[in-house]
DNA sequence: ACCTGAACACCGTTCAAGT
DNA sequence: ACCTGAACACCGTTCAAGT
């Protein structure tokens, strides 16, 4: 098993004497690398241009990060520490749920290349641990039974990170007509009726998006839950 | 604006004579591609792969494909070719959302590699819309309006798209103790303590959850209409 | 028009050698 | 123990040259 945790910095003492440049360290490569993915997206982000931008070899970095999946997942969390989780008590838990949510969506989307790579990194840190016991609270006020809770949990930061991910996708094209809006907004109306009728609203995001998805999800979550399913397989086992 | 759909293969007359080797093609580029990737993944697709398992060089590939990110569009709705989007008329709205939705899935997790695409690609190609077209078709007889299908819809898709992702890490993972399910499984119960609690329900995946929460978005969805978003801020604009 | 080898500018990762 | 240059085995994409 890993001697070390990952996301708890080992302590290197930083040699005395001329600090010409930065020593190297594990919070200097992931700060580094967080940089590098704000200002010139996933792609923007390898081993080797944190290492060039570190001015040093790629190879060095490989005393204080296993590989490139490992620095995903510290500058995911390294992210994850900028959403709020704290909001005032004296709020509805469903004003609370809108808040951290939206934090969250904030911080995907103010960092280029994030959302990107919260789809492709299944986030596990201490900061996503954090987020993650806070939705649970906020559910847990909200009268949803823990199993239930778990499951909507993840249904909500999914929805969260993917719609941050599509925002992202649109900001990157320069042209408005390409791609995606390109293939939606010109559907043929003789083989797609329907799509055809909703193009505008497929495409539309917003305020109002967010705020419809999390209700319908919220309401579903209140009105389904979880102990229905294992009764029903019981009842089923039995007959 | 494109001269050419790229959905539609241009025909290339394969020169008469001696056919020792298949003539490049559109098709034939896609469907190598297709092979590799359930073969080995989406890492195992590239360009050069592809070119050398169809033998000849990477460059040859750029006169049918404009760059690899089309690659990635077509393979992907070539794969969603293989979505059942018919259900027996006879049977309900629910059953047959279910069915097609499961036979989404079905492919997802059937093709390695293949969720991984799913995730990072949006898709806009003729079976995407097929699919889209047929969900859209049982949420208009389940009564839902229009715009609201819209975006239910894509809600729908994105969690199942999400789940075989999920799935599909899981079965990567030859140490199940490792990554996800050890920082998850190992969470303090001082820190986290409902994350703790709820530990087991997080990582467990299967059609009781897959049941679940499709159930709960399609509650949600009937039961908070986009209309009411709509009049809320036209009398937020008159106050 | 189609196909191609070679080149360009990159990758992640390893390894042997240095301090 | 930390750091490194060089090498290895790859990438996507372009370009000039061939048919």
């Amino acid at each position: 098993m890993g001697e070390h945790n990952p996301f708890e910095p080992r302590k290197v003492v930083s040699r005395r004497g001329g600090r010409v440049k930065e020593p190297l360290s594990h919070a200097a490569i992931v700060d580094k690398a967080f940089e590098l993915l704000t200002e010139h997206g996933l792609e923007g982000m390898s081993l080797r241009s944190v290492a060039k931008a570190l001015d040093t070899g790629p190879a060095s970095l490989y005393v204080y990060v296993d590989d490139l999946s490992q620095l995903h997942a510290l500058v995911l969390d390294r992210a994850l520490a900028k959403v709020s989780t704290k909001a005032a008590r004296h709020k509805s838990w469903e004003e609370r749920l809108h808040a951290v949510l939206g934090s969250y969506y904030q911080v995907l989307t103010q960092h280029r290349g994030l959302a990107q790579l919260a789809m492709s990194t299944i986030a596990a840190g201490p900061n996503a641990l954090r987020f993650l016991e806070t939705l649970l609270e906020i559910l847990a006020e909200a009268g949803v039974d823990e199993p239930t809770a778990a499951w909507a949990v993840d249904l909500l930061m999914l929805y969260v990170t993917a719609l941050a991910f599509e925002h992202s996708q649109r900001a990157k094209d320069l042209d408005p007509l390409a791609h995606v809006a390109g293939a939606i907004g010109a559907v043929s109306e003789a083989e797609y009726p329907r799509i055809h009728r909703v193009r505008a609203a497929i495409m539309s995001g917003g305020k109002a998006r967010f705020a419809w998805t999390l209700r319908a999800i919220v309401e579903g979550i209140l009105r389904v839950p979880i102990d229905q399913e294992a009764l029903t397989r019981k009842l089923r086992r039995k007959s």
